[in-house]
DNA sequence: CGTAATTTGTACGTATGTATG
DNA sequence: TCATACATACGTACAAATTAC
């Protein structure tokens, strides 16, 4: 039995702490990956010389927290990306408060190489000639087109994503493709609203008549350690349908408040 | 000693549970208002007729949802608001992702009765002819004008809040006001964005020279028992400043992930 | 299909540490 | 310095869900 935690006596760190970081650096180094089952408690708490209890509130925090999944019976589960956790999505396009979230369909329009988008390399931590894909998708509803959506990764995190057949993209959110296919979970994202007059792609790709406001939805996603993998720009036609966000809830033990 | 939970066994309700419920109860009957002390573990558990333990768990689950306030030394407090609860607020003003958050000052323009407008009477679960008030408030930075905000208020919670002080709305955020004058604490809030061609009255407010693509957020602001407080539309200018959202983080126990 | 083993959930009791006034 | 109240930590017991036999 060889305890992990040398000591803590003398410190003011808790013992729960130290373990949570413990499991957390594991996840983050891709020795336990997402989906996977950890160890259960017991055994936890004898790798960790501590009690079950320490180890419990610690599985306890790391699954609040969106980084691990704790089903009774059967055990502790490695999480994947924060978009995906809550079965709903934190955004829906509704027409008014009371109305029920319509899904919408994705359509990959193209995917193509590009290089030295100014301030986008920034984003991406790229140097200004930074190589990247830029992905065009449209999202619709009801045969009408109310996102377009393009999408800017680093060709260094995802490599040969260009290759990759056009279902990959429509039949899965573009979160679900990094974190399967390229093991890069997306851990938390940032997100910018604006109004605009829509650029001419805009007016092309949504098929509008003229030249109209649309809600416009910078987005950047991180993986752990903070390494960004997406900034994505999002044009929403707003004319019929509006961004809902959807009223945040945390659950703490099975039963919540 | 009067046990308040009378059984629990044959049940599948857990005891912690009972307790969380209890206490919100008594919350949001305003037994025990925002601000104020409740009463410590040992003598919840002694009223419960449970251990430490379960009033524990029952009071960090509200801790985290926000309800309560719990502070080592000191005591369980009942919380305010939601919007105040993090130290920074969900939103801000940036002009970039990087930029930090720019603090807006806010002056009222006007506070006026007003009754029975449409979509609006509904969302406050009012009669079509319902009395209410509505508050005109602009948000600047720096000397320009960025939000004008309308906030619509049913008569009957808000009784003569056109008969306060102005200071009252320029001192504080709207939802201070709710919580401390009206004892209405804001439990949580649905947002809907949208991009519009800038409306005449935003155009004379926000000192536009022409009519420009303005994002729109429509807000209602709910308190216990999912009652309306509040419907609000904000007319925001995102020429320089777009609105960014702060990533979420929860907290758990003191030492979070 | 029932039974047992595994694993997390709930609950209790106790002891000690730490922040507050 | 002391009492109060929450935080951390241990150990134990049983309940409930899941899986394997």
């Amino acid at each position: 039995m060889s305890h992990e935690l040398v000591k803590t006596k003398g410190t003011q760190i808790p013992r729960y702490y130290l373990i949570q970081r413990s499991i957390l650096n594991r996840i983050e180094k891709g020795e336990w990956a997402p989906g996977e089952k950890i160890p259960p408690e017991k055994e936890l708490a004898a790798i960790f010389g501590v009690s079950v209890g320490s180890v419990k509130t610690a599985m306890l925090n790391l699954s609040n927290s969106g980084f691990l999944n704790r089903v009774q019976g059967k055990g502790t589960f490695v999480a994947g990306s924060v978009i995906g956790r809550d079965r709903r999505r934190l955004y829906n396009f509704v027409s008014d408060f009371e109305t029920q979230n319509e899904p919408l369909s994705v359509k990959l329009q193209e995917i193509k190489a590009v290089e030295g988008i100014a301030p986008i390399c920034g984003y991406l931590t790229l140097p200004p000639n930074g190589q990247m894909f830029r992905v065009t998708r449209i999202f619709t509803l009801h045969e009408s087109s109310i996102i377009l959506s393009i999408s800017y990764l680093a060709q260094r995190l995802f490599k040969d994503i260009d290759k990759l057949p056009r279902d990959f993209f429509e039949s899965n959110p573009l979160y679900k493709l990094f974190e399967d296919t390229y093991k890069l979970p997306t851990i938390r994202y940032q997100e910018m609203f604006s109004a605009v007059q829509a650029p001419v792609e805009a007016v092309n790709f949504l098929q509008l008549s003229e030249s109209v406001p649309l809600l416009k939805v910078e987005m950047l996603a991180l993986t752990f350690k903070n390494v960004p993998l997406e900034y994505r720009i999002s044009y929403c036609n707003t004319k019929d349908l509006k961004l809902f966000r959807m009223p945040f809830r945390m659950k703490t033990h099975r039963w919540g408040v």
